[in-house]
DNA sequence: TATGAATGAGCGTTCATTCAT
DNA sequence: TATGAATGAACGCTCATTCAT
């Protein structure tokens, strides 16, 4: 009983999940309305909030996926041997973050946890996300006279300002790309 | 006749304003309500809209002069001569950036504007605070392999980052300037 | 379960319909405002649009429910006999329509509805007095060369000019009924 | 001086008028909207109340001229000798009242005015219509065993109910002209 | 006459979230 | 777990009309 009363719960949580994903493909992220998710699901309302904690929590899991998946492919990569690979190497995740205004609102929202017990799937993608970042950086073809940790925050910064910008009618003209090149080529080229 | 009109429109916005303020010094600036404004201030609400669009213009008012108070500063001070200074300038301005969270939260949403004819007080700041940085770094003391304007959208970069840091649970013990120094010290310092 | 929470849902329309209705009794129609209807009846804003599409539908469902009380007695009246009985026992409704000149262009905006779906109690209440008319025609006392439903829809226009002419500044010095009979009287007269 | 000041009123209540009329030509009755004519004519708002009484002050007027192009056709007429003609001749007055719901709407409130003073373009215009009717219908072609007051009222109320089923889902189906004919012979036909 | 800022007063909305069953 | 009715708490809107200048 137990254990199909569990599986079934897990069904449940599935079916709300790729429904969402489903939805999402189709109207994109910021156009999700839990309303219409439970319909499509066929469950109640309540039951939403029995598996999610709250409609951000399901965005931060589904937001959280999709950048797994990219450092997924960012960690299979070989290590960039120069600031023009990695960029490329960054060039997708990039895109994605940047693909809707909301996607960037929430990722900003939940990459750092207001509190250690919150720490969810984007802030989980971030920690890894600098790991992969560490991992590059300590391969020797970078800049080496500012602790790791800075450095990795610091391409965090600049990536987040490469997205800020994308979003800024006065910057946009120019290809995330180039945007972010400068950017990284400035911050992580060794010093004499 | 027109004159005396526009005079009293004048009069009016203004006692919005500084009625808001007023409020804001007391409550801070997540809780204000329009309604309590407005009665307040003794006017309508419709009023109220005839002069904002909505109660984010305000905000973004409010808070766009509040940085413009610090800009000013920042312009009559002595352009600094290192990166300690430098942070120590930029201090009181990070201060009243994270002195909440919802401050912030306007401050992200409004510093790059959708659309050319939205730039509002707060985008209009930033621009202003890029010239500040214009001129500090190029006095000399400062790096100057990389253009100018890369050099000045780093900076925001890290320091929208310090601030983002600073609302996060795993970060936010250490203070804000020693959060910020070593990342200005890391991009400002000129190569050899 | 299921039907334990609808019949919560219907105690909650019940309660803000009765409350209506006891402040509709006090006040009238057109002095009803949804804010107090919802104080009064302890729910929430929320719940009353959650129940009607707007504070229109509510109306068109208590006039509506009330047109069909005046219908309910005419359905157990005897058919009458000539026009002048008919006019006498159409008198209640009557001077319910034109209690209130709210009421009236309440009426006037629901008694044909522009779309099928949109068919409201008020408009419901047009197609029962149609049929009761009908009734009424069929009896035999009535003229018979003109289409039946050419004959009611007639009744319906003569009952509205009545009403209209009522709430008219040059006419509405003859009560009710002896503007009503005349019109009666020349278009159900049999010909001979 | 005088003078001049009059005619320059005039003018700028012209000028009113003939945007409106414009306007209206372009966009239909209800879009109207005083803020907008006023910026157009670029005049103050306060201008337009100077010179209208309200904003359905001036759609009376404008409905009003409009129905007396037609009053003027039918006086030009000739009396019609059947049932068939007069529907023919009213025809066109009939498809202006129903060419858009918001003015059949003005023409139901302004068509009786509710007190004396307030009679406006639109109940002159019912009282020109009244007189025509009763010189079309003393000509000899029509019944005379109702008094002609009340005869001509009844053409009103089927008029009126023939524009009201226009509008009615349920009933549009039917052309106006067919609509209306049914009711006029019925009511117009003399008994013998 | 002309101006245009200010009014008003309620409606409808929003939609994630809660909670009694 | 599941249900779905109820909540909440402002915001924004409407736009014809008034009135002091």
């Amino acid at each position: 009983m137990r254990k199909s009363t569990q599986k079934r719960a897990i069904e449940t949580r599935d079916k709300l999940i790729n429904i969402a994903v489903e939805m999402i493909r189709t109207n994109g992220y910021e156009a999700l309305r839990v309303e219409e998710l439970v319909a499509q699901a066929g469950v109640a309302k309540g039951t939403f909030f029995a598996h999610f904690k709250d409609k951000d929590s399901l965005m931060d899991l589904l937001i959280g996926n999709e950048i797994d998946h990219y450092l997924d492919q960012l960690e299979r990569a070989a290590t960039p041997k120069d600031v023009s690979d990695m960029t490329d190497q960054l060039l997708p995740l990039l895109h994605f973050m940047s693909s809707e205004r909301y996607v960037f609102d929430v990722i900003l929202r939940r990459s750092g946890a207001a509190a250690i017990e919150e720490i969810g799937p984007i802030a989980t993608t971030f920690g890894r996300f600098e790991e992969v970042m560490g991992q590059w950086l300590s391969g020797g073809h970078f800049r080496t006279d500012v602790p790791l940790h800075i450095l990795v925050e610091g391409i965090e910064a600049l990536l987040m300002q490469t997205l800020a910008l994308n979003f800024c009618a006065l910057h946009n003209n120019l290809p995330l790309k180039e945007r972010f090149y400068p950017y990284l080529k400035a911050w992580l080229t060794p010093q004499i």
